[in-house]
DNA sequence: GCTTGTGTGCGCGTTTATGCGCGTTAGATT
DNA sequence: AATCTAACGCGCATAAACGCGCACACAAGC
């Protein structure tokens, strides 16, 4: 048997059941329970199903349940990321006003911000504002539409909000990161509430894994020299040798 | 049994019977009692119930006094509550412009609301945003601070975007149904926000189950006049005699 | 034929889930 | 208000699940 039939066999199996084990898996498939939690690892990471302990669910049912906990600690190993993120928490300050753009860089940055005096935080995700209050930070969250793929708010709502505030420090992601084209988004109205929330915020980071530097996403949302980057692993030397990148 | 799908369990047995003990938990679940108490706690922290001492219950009744003992059960009236969702989503007319109040009872009405053209809903409510956008429902959020405990969205930046918007017809939920009191929520800023919201609705429908006629919360929110009531269940004969009152 | 890469199984140290015992506490009873 | 009982939380022990590294098998490419 083909190992992508495998991966088939085993969604279909959760979409049927809604929930298995891991021991189910391997008898059913005919191999161990070594191979199946590989499997079951890859499929979470492709969102296909959602992987948890004993086993696996099907996303729906993870969706209700969402257990906030388990998904980031499946791709817990990436260490630049954590340490990205650890770094960038540090930054955070007592009585300071902090954003937090949408994204998933930044939802991991969420995990390590520390419990500081008087310290807002301010997203135009709904994902990332349940977390922040999960955590029992004071969340405060843009209004907008809500996208449902990204789950960020957009739109002339969010910009009005954001028009009233103004924050000490902000964190952003981005999926392009250029000398030249600067930083870049995938999705206009997304651009928008960055372009704009970058306004009105003293200290900016960006905050990125290596892979980013070079790549150009098609709207332009800030100047390379707006922000300072945070990043680690293997940076371009061009952009490692500049002055607004942190490499942890 | 996947521990996963033992917290589902758990829910679900909780939202239909509105409470349970911990020993019916752990003899219905084949686990012991220092289990279910760690589910508990784990099902608390995500609020998706409320733990009390002997056992849990649903967000909603943990809502009306804060701390409630298991001495009196009743059941839901699931039933009830279904017919109820059921008859206000009839009410959603296409090219509308919907507001959804947050609470448990709305969040049930999101599932029967109907595909129609040109319909957007908004709420104050990041959960109920998440659902609508679920269902592929055009969601937009109001912004502002967000509450922990019931995910609503509060403050002066929920209440400036009220102040822009329109609403065709809106559904709220009440902790209280009473002729002299009015409909009555249990915290000031949320009442705030349903104040605001109604006041910016041309067609207003309280939704609730009949256990709330003659409860009174601390804070008023409306006049008893003020919204049509769709409920359902033993009405107490006063109040189904009038004719802002639909009983299905 | 040899190398390279991928997928699988196995062993081992670590983490997580569960049950049990015990001292403490919250509610009910009087 | 005093007392009593059941629920509670905590720590510990155990077993299952887990992740990782390594070895081997097999296939593709040079």
């Amino acid at each position: 048997m083909l190992a992508e039939d495998r991966l088939n066999a085993i969604v279909s199996m959760v979409q049927r059941a809604g929930s298995v084990t891991v021991q189910e898996l391997a008898e059913a498939l005919g191999v161990t329970a070594s191979t199946i939690r590989r499997d079951l690892q890859t499929l979470d990471r492709a969102h296909r199903i959602a992987k948890v302990h004993g086993g696996a669910t099907s996303l729906e049912r993870a969706h209700v349940t969402r257990d906030l906990t388990l998904n980031e600690r499946s791709d817990l190993h990436n260490d630049d990321k954590e340490r990205i993120c650890a770094r960038a928490a540090a930054l955070v300050e007592p009585e300071s006003f902090v954003y937090i753009d949408s994204g998933s860089t930044t939802l991991r940055l969420i995990e390590h911000l520390p419990h500081l005096e008087d310290v807002t935080y301010v997203t135009d995700s709904v994902l990332h504002a349940q977390r922040l209050a999960l955590r029992d930070m004071r969340t405060v969250v843009l209004g907008g539409e809500l996208k449902p793929e990204t789950e960020a708010l957009v739109g002339p709502d969010a910009l009005a909000t954001l028009d009233r505030y103004n924050f000490n420090c902000g964190f952003w992601g981005s999926n392009g990161i250029a000398a030249e084209q600067g930083f870049t988004a995938p999705d206009i109205e997304e651009a928008q509430v960055k372009r704009i929330s970058m306004r009105h915020t003293a200290k900016r980071f960006v905050i990125s894994d290596a892979s980013k530097f070079g790549m150009v996403a098609p709207v332009k949302f800030a100047d390379f020299r707006d922000a300072t980057i945070i990043t680690a692993g293997e940076v371009p030397a061009k952009y490692r040798a500049m002055d607004n990148v942190i490499t942890v």
